[in-house]
RNA sequence: GGGGUCGUAGUCCAAUGGCAGAGACACAGGUCUUAGGAACCUGACAGUGUGGGUUCGAAUCCCACCGACCUCACCA
């Protein structure tokens, strides 16, 4: 037996072991009445090998699973790839290979790391979305999403990655750069396809609900936010010279009175379809000069408001008034109708453009501020309305039902909700991905391949044939475009683009709970069982990208009826980032730290507990704070508690002759550890495992020695806790305790409540909230005895001048005496 | 600008209305050791960003301000 402390050798003796004994296998049987727990990380992405990133999320998601097998669930812990995308594209052009040799080398590296990092997965269950039997089940998803109507082709304007040469949903762009490479963001008017994600904005957002108290407040805020949901009303204008009238959006229709002016998107058709000719030369250059600004440009705030006057006028229809049409940017084609209502005085953007344009300024809500008019700032608040005829007098509030009460008696309006959501743009110009199984065909138009024939797999393309052209690369394998229509069997062409990366791995958590089932993306009875996940682990990134189409997907097989519940994630836990030096580790920064290299140093369990002890799991921690030599360190002093007590005691001596201190610490290790991990305080919990360890060091050194059976119950207690975060560590003590591996499936320790129970409780007495006297009491002691102890004082006494006036009495922890 | 999170010893963090300190880093000293290291022990260091308020009592709840970070950003 080893006194020495060597992580290395430990890794290589129970990783070997771990594989023989194969202990977190997700129970299948009908026997099998142990109830069910998902833990789930989010799965990776394949570039390369693991970083500390990922050291962290799983190190976290692996302290819940291993809590969960201890406490004898059926924990199902899965792990796979998310392994199309574009990194492997870009690789394979350059090394003039094919995707798939760079993906699935990199899962293997990546494999072979989480092995030796000793998370408690069911590599049973591993899945790669880049294979056929995967992305086979995205086409038969994608074909009943075509069937439902969900999934639909349109053409507009998109956002186009000039770098990444292919189209992006909205949610990934980030502040008009493409989320994923930071190019520029253009628009492009192309046809594509769809999710209908806006049929479900309603369900997204009230559903939140049952999330609630699982989901960090800033992840539920962050969907919300991007949902939108805004009510108002639609309200319908005429235009002179045109005979359909034009309606717009307004959350203020109680500003009606107010409206100066009218406002039309410059991109959208009505622009174009009611300029008159004198204006035509005009609104040409303007709708071009705006075409050419870039997303960032044109969406600056700071920007000056641009536009032109389109020559016509449109009739407010609650007073008749004549108001001009113009053409500005900073009305969106895509949002609401298109155009608006311009109220300057309690719009601040309105205001800008009216000021700038010396268009007219009229209050129509009374706020007690000073005239917008004059001031150069909206007043958007509460108020009282006035110059709105039969209005005058109502609160805000009021007015917006009664004006649309009015709107609708008239048919110029009604009440209407809108939303900021826009459908999930999912078609790609890039080959690693899912093909869209769809036939475009002359005479039938879009057919969907039929279910017999999936998977459309991709054609064998390597190297140059990847590089981007504007146009997907599957366009130019003419073999494998040129195909008989399914329906009328004439010739046609298969749909060139790929799926989003996304459309992945919004079920992916599915597929887990039956990996190899054919019958269907997932076996129902299977996801009945497992879903939904009880605990998912990952980063904030996903906040609204991920979390947002996993919902949404979630809740159409919910109307399929091949899954019981509408929100796939029951709790959420978003780790913090992992930075260097204050700042987010880069290759141009030089602060990069590689967790293999930091394994290879300190091992895999005090690179771990690092990570886990560094903080509250959702805070940020900077490398270069942490220590994980000193972790290092209390493992050995674990280590070396754990061989003391398993060479100087014997199991099965009766415990309870044991000393008496060190039990108490023991248990009410137990029941603290056991709260702490349950409300993912993990860094805490660890510091009191730290206690503990210091607690028999003691005993062993300074009070009855390591022959005590206490310390062989503290040390066995430890080895199991410890398990959660330093798998090799614990093992190796239960082993040397005596103990069979693993001991991730020893059985989490119960506190015995006797052993919790405190003889005497130290009680504070303060006078004027300052504290004056301890006394030690009973810790079941009356609150009329303690206030008498307490009043009898000496020490209390001194501080009072007669009867006090109140005695706050908090049994049997504290008494406050107010004089 | 809207929304969100957060400010506690030199540092990372505990303390979920009741004694500001559990744990750790770094620092200083000691025991042991030929020495170095390791191991073990001991010690010093803050009154909670600022200002109000609620309360018998506030790091904790409320308001304002300062500062940091995240997020959305002309969404009518």
């Amino acid at each position: 037996m080893s006194e020495h402390y060597d992580p290395q050798t430990l890794q290589a003796k129970w990783q070997q072991r771990w594989e023989e004994l194969d202990p977190f296998r997700a129970g299948e049987g009908a026997t099998d009445d142990r109830p069910y727990k998902y833990m789930l990380d989010m799965f990776p992405y394949p570039s390369g090998d693991l970083h500390m990133g990922h050291g962290e999320v799983f190190a976290i998601g692996d302290v819940i699973a291993r809590y969960w097998f201890q406490r004898g669930y059926n924990v199902l812990h899965p792990i796979g790839w998310d392994s199309f995308g574009l990194p492997a594209e870009n690789a394979a052009i350059k090394r003039n290979a094919h995707p798939a040799e760079w993906t699935y080398a990199n899962i293997e590296t990546q494999a072979t790391s989480f092995r030796r990092y000793g998370i408690s997965f069911d590599w049973s269950r591993r899945l790669h979305t880049s294979d056929p039997d995967y992305y086979k089940w995205n086409q038969w998803l994608f074909n009943r999403f075509f069937e439902r109507g969900l999934a639909y082709r349109k053409g507009g304007l998109v956002n186009w990655c000039p770098s990444d040469q292919t189209v992006l949903a909205n949610e990934q762009v980030v502040a008009g750069r493409c989320e994923r490479c930071g190019a520029e963001v253009v628009r492009r008017e192309l046809t594509q396809w769809y999710f209908k994600i806006t049929d479900y904005a309603d369900r997204l957002l009230d559903d939140m609900a049952q999330v609630e108290a699982g989901w960090p407040d800033r992840v539920l805020a962050m969907q919300r936010n991007w949902i939108g949901r805004s009510t108002g009303a639609d309200v319908a204008f005429a235009i002179e010279g045109r005979d359909e009238p034009v309606t717009v959006y307004t959350t203020r229709p109680d500003t009606l009175y107010g409206a100066t002016f009218f406002v039309v998107a410059p991109d959208a058709a009505l622009a174009s379809e009611i300029c008159t000719p004198d204006r035509r030369e005009a609104f040409d250059a303007y709708r071009a000069e705006v075409a050419k600004l870039s997303d960032i440009e044109r969406m600056s705030t700071e920007k000056e408001k641009t536009g032109v006057f389109l020559g016509v006028h449109a009739i407010n229809p609650v007073n008749g008034e004549r108001i001009p049409v113009w053409a500005a940017d900073y009305v969106l084609s895509d949002y609401g109708h298109g155009a608006i209502m311009a109220v300057p005085a309690h719009d601040q953007r309105d205001l800008d453009f009216a000021r700038k344009f010396g268009l007219p300024v009229r209050v129509v809500v009374h706020t007690g501020l000073a005239d917008p008019g004059e001031t150069g700032e909206a007043t958007p608040g509460e108020g009282t309305l006035v110059n709105s005829g039969p209005l005058d007098g109502l609160s805000k509030v009021d007015a917006i039902a009664k004006i649309i009460e009015m709107l609708a008696a008239e048919g110029n309006g009604k009440a209407a909700v809108n939303y900021r959501l826009r459908d999930w743009l999912l078609s790609r110009q890039r080959f690693w991905g899912t093909p869209i199984p769809i036939i475009h065909c002359p005479d039938c138009g879009e057919v969907p391949v039929p279910d017999e024939q999936l998977p459309v797999t991709l054609p064998d393309l390597r190297g140059e044939a990847l590089a981007p052209k504007g146009v997907s690369p599957l366009a130019a394998a003419t073999d494998w475009v040129n195909v008989s229509c399914p329906k009328c069997d004439g010739p046609a062409k298969r749909d060139t683009d790929t799926m989003d990366t996304f459309v992945d791995s919004s079920w992916y958590f599915l597929r887990y709970c039956s990996p190899g089932y054919e019958g269907g993306p997932f076996d129902v009875e299977q996801v009945r069982k497992w879903g939904p996940v009880d605990q998912y682990v990952g980063g904030i990134e996903h906040a609204v990208l991920h979390l947002l189409y996993s919902r949404f997907f979630t809740k159409v097989l919910y109307d399929m009826g091949m899954v019981d519940f509408t929100e796939p994630f029951l709790r959420l836990l978003n780790q913090g980032q992992v930075i260097n030096m204050g700042k987010a580790m880069s290759k141009s920064l030089g602060n990069g730290v590689d967790l293999g290299e930091q394994i290879d140093t300190y091992g895999v369990d005090a690179v771990r507990l690092t990570m886990i002890f560094a903080g509250p799991p959702e805070d940020d921690m900077d490398w270069a704070d942490l220590s994980p030599g000193a972790s290092l360190k209390f493992l050995g002093r674990a280590l070396r508690v754990m061989t003391e007590a398993g060479a100087g005691t014997t199991s099965g001596v009766p415990v309870e002759s044991g000393d008496l201190a060190l039990r108490k610490v023991t248990h009410h290790t137990i029941d603290e550890v056991t709260k702490l991990v349950e409300s993912q305080r993990f860094n805490v919990a660890v510091a009191r495992m730290m206690e503990l360890t210091s607690a028999a060091r003691k005993t062993i050194d300074s009070g009855p020695g390591a022959g005590d059976p206490a310390v062989r119950e503290a040390a066995e207690a430890l080895a199991v806790m410890l398990s959660l975060v330093t798998p090799y560590t614990a093992e190796e003590g239960w082993h040397r305790l005596g103990h069979p591996a693993p001991v991730a499936l020893a059985g989490w320790p119960t506190a015995d409540p006797a052993l919790l129970v405190q003889e005497s409780v130290t009680c504070v007495v303060q006078v004027a909230g300052k504290v004056r006297d301890r006394l030690e009491v009973a810790p079941d002691i009356s609150e009329s005895d303690l206030q008498a102890l307490a009043l009898a004082s000496d020490k209390v006494k001194g501080h009072l001048d007669g009867p006090p006036r109140k005695v706050i009495v908090r049994a049997p922890k504290l008494v406050n005496i107010v004089p």
